[in-house]
DNA sequence: GCACTACTTTGATAAACGCCGAAGTGTGGA
DNA sequence: TCCACACTTCGGCGTTTATCAAAGTAGTGC
């Protein structure tokens, strides 16, 4: 009678310590080396890449080569969600406290991923630079139109420079709060930057989470049309 | 730093095939007797009175007492969730007859999710809902309007008793036939339980398929504009 | 070419866990 | 009271699998 989806294999590849604690590293949507999932979860290179080869297979992870590393990421938005949900029944009954509700949301809202900014704010302004004909998506990338760059130019990013980078320019990240891509890359790192100079964003110690400011709050709407509630 | 890697416990409790088995039979939101479960997993009693335990204990089921059976079911709405949130990411086994093409047809078609609808209906319902104004995304939930409060009520659901209890109100729910979100929470199931009342769909008896009846077909339709083929 | 780094493959080991048979507990009916 | 039934607990057996050491592959820089 059991029906369809091998749903098995995908909770059994999450339920083992080593790989959970994988997955949890990666649910801020960024691409990491083998070896820092290898140091975050404890064991060594060899054990990770057996474990990370089976994910692969199961569907949890993709992987990109760049040089002699090999980056990995959460195949897509769905298995972040699907880590989300068991995350939220793993939860011993401890009462959810207000304060931990409270930094969920400020999380939610503006969080930095890696170098670039996340969440509710970064894909509200990546999607504002798709609609203004900034960047448009281009497979894993976006590419950044001749408009673009006199814009992004223009708002004090040296873009130029950028270029001649090793580093992918202009990355889509997946943002698994909000189910969408967010801008990353060199460009979002340096949109990012440009942002953190302008005090339009600053970092809340302790975490990732970020809070925009109030200049940050009238420059998005003035700069780039983005209303953002709060 | 990272928040509570006991995800292990709950992944590793449905990674097993056996376990697995007896939650999918409990899906559907009704409670079975440990003996059933036994049968569902192709597993001798003993065996699968030791897996109900872990799972009572990992906070995955709850058992009751009803003379000397034991019957057991689905902790709350949260793991009905995971366990469609896991389906939705487990690549598709191969099937192997065309009486199981068949059921699993039926599943997809209509179903129900713990405690709500899902399938082909369960996500034709949340849409049409949502561009009849009545609910809205918001995050990862729904927002009811004050019309879609109105249309609800109209339709025999005492909205204002559900949005004084605990649980999630109007919750997205990641539907893993549909790739799409159903509506899910206490409003999901009032509005699941208020058709199940007017007898517009049926249990189907040995799962959690759900049939449409024929006063369903034109009752969706006239109430809220749905078209279903068959 | 050579060393260095990042990662994978292979093979062996040890621990974990699902499984069933046998025996135990508690309920319901004659 | 006795037996049937539903389920659980206990003890052992066997398979699975996570783990690391050692060796292999491939990209990078001198």
């Amino acid at each position: 009678m059991e029906s369809n989806p091998n749903i098995v294999g995908v909770a059994s590849l999450i339920g083992d310590p080593s790989r959970a604690a994988m997955l949890m590293n990666l649910l801020g949507g960024e691409a990491l080396p083998a070896g820092e999932l290898a140091r975050v979860a404890r064991i060594t290179p060899q054990t990770a890449s057996s474990h990370l080869a089976k994910m692969v297979e199961g569907g949890l992870l993709v992987h990109e080569f760049c040089g002699r590393h090999r980056y990995y990421r959460l195949a897509n938005a769905e298995v972040g969600q699907a880590l989300e949900a068991l995350n939220a029944i793993a939860l011993p009954k401890k009462i959810r406290s207000l304060r931990e509700s409270d930094q969920s949301k400020t999380l939610r809202f503006a969080r930095t991923c890696y170098d670039h900014i996340a969440g509710e704010v970064g894909v509200a302004l990546t999607d504002r630079l798709i609609s203004l004909g900034v960047i448009e998506e281009s497979g894993r990338d976006f590419s950044l139109s001749q408009e673009g760059l006199a814009r992004i130019r223009n708002f004090g990013v040296p873009v130029e420079d950028l270029q001649k980078t090793r580093r992918h320019f202009a990355r889509q990240c997946l943002d698994w709060s909000e189910r969408r891509h967010h801008l990353a890359g060199s460009l979002g790192a340096a949109v990012t930057g440009r942002l953190f100079d302008l005090e339009w964003i600053s970092r809340i110690p302790g975490g990732r989470a970020v809070r925009v400011t109030r200049e940050g709050f009238k420059g998005l709407e003035a700069e780039f049309g983005i209303k953002l509630r709060r």
